[in-house]
This record gives structure tokens, C-alpha cells and sequence, in this order.
DNA sequence: TTGTAGGCGTTATCAC
DNA sequence: GTGATAACGCCTACAA
């Protein structure tokens, strides 16, 4: 009477077929059945045909779960974005899922708000899953989140901006030279008064290197920079303020072009203009950033930056594919060459940037 | 000499740090150490301190995927989007990301394009997952996606519209209903010619569902309903074109009213009327749907539709919590009761919508 | 409050 | 081409 302990009460039903059922519904062994779902040439004909029609009879789906704890390398890539809800951010999402979903792998998305402590508190949490890599929206990371992407061992993508030295892979443009781009574009028509713009609550750092870019141009030229912050938290509505203040500044007092931080802010300038009797570009010459959808469809059309963003995701997803092919054919000990794409940030120019110097 | 088989080659050398590492480092079992993490009150405040103690200095995070696994309970939930690039979508992604994330949910996000057939590939390879519930933007699935759902056993969320009869929760409103609105905004104003626009490209079901919505409005005052679909891909220019088209018209015979699937055809409308020689609304009352931050600073400003995205989000996400707490209240055998959460979508009234009867 | 034993569903390794 | 066996890192059940 070997009493053994009582066999334990089993954990829990499963309520999902596995590989298991599988196997013995097809009277071979579980490791083939995961060969037909990993390497299918390894499995013969027959085999795999009846593996097939079981599959699809019980509605049999691998376990991600299962699958990544065993093999150590689960399908998943993280990003951290800064504004989820942003346009700028839904497109760079749409790249990367694209490209991805046709690797089977999943993106698990979170949001920093613009804010490095989020983002840390993101990497954190990204760790625990194990990522194959990790998308990031930012260059300038806490100390903590240098330190655990150091630690990692995966690649890191960083999108959006671009930087030479960061030793990331970078998938993007650089954000002061398109400030300083706009800013000689009027510098070359002539202008010696250009303001730049900035949001109200500016978490977005970007919007501040760009203006970096601007007075770095200006003073290049010998000019004064002259960056502002609107006052209020409304976009369209510290646009269309901005364009009122103006309309009480005498003529040599106020600037010949302004540069909006988006292209938000300078819509609202546009469509108020009328109302302060200014006409614009006559008045005022204006510029944003971001080629919304309806900058193009404002009196002036509006001048402005088009970044390349659903490219720029894609390209960051791409870039993760590449190296994680990188990795598997075995080049562990090659150098951890580093990709360095820049996309275009193209200049477009419409109405509203047409310098009238009086 | 007991031959037995040689140990096998170590299958990979941990390249993060196990729950184990911890334990050993603390001089405690690794059960002590699940435990600090999942009900830290069931272990002594010493033996806590050493644990965050040493957790802090080698940075070690629990494996999702293990303890997924391990438990059956993963953290994760999942939902399918129609167009993450779009406004609406965003804003429910952040919703129910703000939402989750507070609970130490990941949602998974994947993109069906107003595609059924993607709709049912996303939720074929979510299965994979294990998720504890799904979130779902439609409310029309291909067979064999209703067919897993009906499987799966856990709750499936389906939010933006809202439909009495379906069998899962519900989360939104009912889009027919606020077209037959906005067609008696117009109703009531004394129009008789009211027309209805929809984009070229309407893969959004919803749209025609608002337009369906109009056409039962307009038939029930005894009106033709005139349901119109643009022809060209761009909303602005759609907006415009149409807008075009009335010029040409003799007064009589052009509608006095116009409602836009979207607020960017409306404001593409809005934005080209000058060049038409069009005054709004005094030649043609319009109305959108959307509420783009746009549309108030539009001359006229857009009457329109304002659903509660970022809310229908969040509530989604809420919904998703209360009944996954539901049933770790051990109410397995309850019914399983049904959520009908009915969020706002406000009319707007602005003066793009008051109708001049000549 | 803490520990032991065993298993979650899959894949890596080695043997045939 | 196929299979037995032992992990992967954690958690549930039970015992102390």
C-alpha cells in the first residue's frame, strides 16, 4: 500500500484545445504537431494533411504564452509612443503594425505622454514580456530606462527624432535642422524678423528642438531669435491669439513670419486673420509643422514640414526585422552595427509662407 | 557505473534573472518571492524589505509570459481596431489603454481596416494569446470569428456602435440614431431637400449606418431621401466638389440642406464655398459628424456630431474590468449578465446649420 | 508565515 | 521523419 499522496486535485481544466489534443487526436507525438506549426517540410505529407483538417476541425491555435516561455524568444516588439491619440503617433503605429503583423509578430503599445517618467515606468513593464526589441519615441531617456536598455540585449529602435551619437538605431529626421530649414526660408527671402511659435504646455521636446533650430539659424544670420509660448492650451486658439496680437502691433514692430510649432496653431491663425482685418500673407507670413490634411485647404495654403510618418514607422519596424534576421543567422559575435536611417521632413511650400517686405 | 545519459546540454543560460536568482540572494524559497509580488501582505515586513532590497539592485521584473502561463490568467487584453490611424480610433485606444493600464493590463492592439476578413485573422492570432477579454469595434463578424467567440469564454467588449440584440457587451451608441438626428435638426427647421454625403471609400460601415439612419428619418416625413456618395478618395476635396455641384444648380432644385458623413468633408465644403460664390449656410445649410477640433473655428463653424470617443474607450476598458472582477468573485454560475453602457453623442448646433428658406 | 511538489503548454536536445 | 525527455519561469495546491 504505497501511500503516495493523494493524486492532487488537477489545477484546472483546460479550456483550450492544446498540442496535446492535437497529437493524440492524429495518434502522433506533440513534438510533431509543433513541427508542423514551426517547420512543416520536417513533417511528412501525409502527416501534415491530417494535422491540417484536425487543426481547423477543433479550432486548435498554439499558445503564444507557452511558446515564448519554451523557446525563450516570444513574438512580441514594444513600443512606447509619447501621445497615443495624436496623428503623429497613429501613424507611426499604423507603419509599425503593417509591417510587423506580417512577421507574426505583436506590438505591445504604451503610452509616456511626452513624460521620461512614463516612459520608464513603460520599459519596465515592457521587460517583464520578454520583447524581441523595443521601439522608442524619444532620445533623452532617465537614467534608470538607460540603464535597463543597456541591460537588455535586444535591439533598440529610436523613431521619430534622429540623432548621430546615441548608440540606438535611429529611424528619422533631425528635428532642430527642419526648425533652422524653415527658419532660412524665410531668412532667404529677405525677412530680419521671423518668431517662432511654441505651444502652450510644450511636453513635446521635439516642438522645442525645432525651435532650437530656428534661433540657432537666426543667430547664424546675425538676427535675433524670438521664440514664444502661447498662452493658451487650445492650439487653434493660441494661433488665432497670436494672429490678433499682431493686429494692434505697429507694422515695423511686428515680425514678417512666423513659425508655428504645428500646423494646429497656425490654422487657427489663418482662419481668425479675416476677423483682425489682416491678410495674410500680405501681413504676416506663416509656416507650421506637420502637413495636417487640411493645411493645404486654408486661404493662404500653408506652408509647412511633412515628416514621413507612417514611413518612419515601418522603417523602425523594418529595422527590428532586420537585425533580429541579424541575430539568428548566427552573427552573435559580429559588432552590433548600428542603423542609421534619416527620413525626409519635406519642406512644403504654399501661400502662406510669401514674404511681402514693406 | 550507472550509465546514465549524460546531462544534457543546458537548454540556454538565463540571460535575465529568474524569480529564483532573487530567492537565493534573499535566502528564501522562490515561493516567498511570487508571493512579495502577488500578495505582498502574505510575507513578513523583514523578509520584504530584503526582497525590495535585492529586487531594486539587480532590476529584476517577473516574467509575464512565465507567470502567464503558470497561472492560466494572463495580463492581457486585446482589441481590434477598424483604422488605428484615424482620430476616433486613437482616441479610443487611449481611453482604454489609460484605463488598463492602472489594473496592470497590456492591451494588444491589432488593425482590421473595416475588414471582416482581417477582423477574424486579428482575433484568430489574439486566441494565441490567452487574453482575458477582447474589445471588439464592430458589431457584423464573419462567421468563423462569431464562431470563436461564441468558444472563447471570456468577455468580448463591442464598442463604438451600440445594438440591442447582440449577445455581447455593449459599449457606444447607435450610429442610425444620430443620422436620423441630425436629419431632423433639418427636418425641423422646415427643409424638405435634405441630402446626405458619403465618402467614396465607405468602408466604414458606420457611416452608411448613419446615412440608413437619415433615410428612415427623411421617409418618415413623408421626403425622398437623397443619399449621395462622393467621388473622389480625399474627404476635403469630396467636401469641396460637392459644394462645387450646388453652384450649378438652380436654387430649387439644389438641396437646402447638407449633411457630411465626416467634419472633413464638411469643412472641405465650408472652406471652398467662397470660390464657388457660395455664402454659408445663406445658399446651403450643413452639418458633419466627428467634432474635429477644426470644425468650431470653420466660418461658418460646423454643426455636427460629437461622439464620446476617449470615453466610449475608457468605459470599454471599465467594462472589461468589472466583469473579469465579476468572475473572480467566484459568480461563475451567474448568468452572465450583459453590459449596455450608452455613451453621448452630442448635436453640436453651430451656424453652419441654419437653414434660409428662399 | 513559509516551504515542497508538481504542472501550465510548448520547444530544445538527443536518440532512433 | 519521428519520438522520449527535460526544461522554460512561474504559480496552484497542499503541508507544515
Amino acid at each position: 500500500m504505497n501511500d503516495t499522496t493523494p493524486p492532487r486535485a488537477a489545477r484546472r481544466k483546460a479550456a483550450t484545445h492544446t498540442i496535446h489534443d492535437v497529437a493524440a487526436l492524429a495518434g502522433v507525438s506533440s513534438i510533431t504537431v509543433s513541427r508542423y506549426f514551426n517547420s512543416p517540410e520536417k513533417v511528412s505529407a501525409a502527416v501534415r494533411e491530417r494535422l491540417r483538417e484536425i487543426v481547423e476541425r477543433i479550432g486548435y491555435v498554439p499558445s503564444q504564452v507557452a511558446g515564448g516561455l519554451a523557446s525563450g524568444r516570444g513574438r512580441v516588439v514594444c513600443a512606447v509612443m509619447q501621445n497615443i491619440a495624436s496623428a503623429t503617433f497613429a501613424d507611426l503605429v499604423k507603419g509599425m503594425t503593417d509591417e510587423l503583423q506580417a512577421s507574426g509578430l505583436q506590438l505591445l503599445l504604451a503610452n509616456a505622454q511626452y513624460s521620461q517618467a512614463l516612459e520608464e515606468n513603460a520599459i519596465r513593464t515592457f521587460v517583464g514580456w520578454h520583447p524581441r526589441a523595443l521601439i522608442l519615441t524619444r532620445d533623452d531617456h532617465s537614467p534608470a530606462a538607460e540603464a535597463m536598455l543597456a541591460a537588455l540585449d535586444i535591439p533598440v529602435v529610436e523613431a521619430w527624432g534622429y540623432v548621430e551619437e546615441r548608440p540606438f538605431h535611429q529611424v528619422g529626421f533631425p528635428h532642430a535642422q527642419t526648425g533652422a530649414e524653415l527658419a532660412r526660408h524665410f531668412l532667404e527671402q529677405g525677412a530680419t524678423r521671423v518668431r517662432f511659435v511654441l505651444p502652450q504646455i510644450s511636453e513635446d521636446f521635439r516642438a522645442s528642438q525645432r525651435a532650437q533650430g530656428y534661433a540657432d539659424a537666426m543667430r547664424a544670420a546675425g538676427l535675433a531669435a524670438d521664440v514664444q509660448r502661447a498662452d493658451v492650451d487650445d492650439d487653434f486658439e493660441a494661433g488665432a491669439r497670436t494672429i490678433a496680437a499682431l493686429a494692434g502691433c505697429a507694422r515695423e514692430d511686428r515680425p514678417q513670419a512666423i513659425i508655428f510649432a504645428n500646423d494646429n496653431m497656425a490654422a487657427g491663425a489663418i482662419l481668425h486673420a479675416p476677423d483682425c482685418g489682416l491678410q495674410l500673407p500680405r501681413d504676416c507670413a506663416l509656416a507650421g509643422f506637420g502637413d495636417a490634411p487640411i493645411s493645404v485647404r486654408l486661404k493662404p495654403a500653408l506652408t509647412t514640414l511633412r515628416p514621413a510618418r507612417y514611413e518612419i514607422g515601418q522603417m523602425a519596424a523594418r529595422t527590428v526585422l532586420r537585425m533580429l534576421a541579424a541575430t539568428a543567422d548566427g552573427q552573435a559575435d559580429t559588432e552590433p552595427m548600428l542603423c542609421r536611417e534619416r527620413l525626409p521632413c519635406e519642406l512644403i511650400v504654399r501661400d502662406s509662407s510669401r514674404l511681402w517686405l514693406g
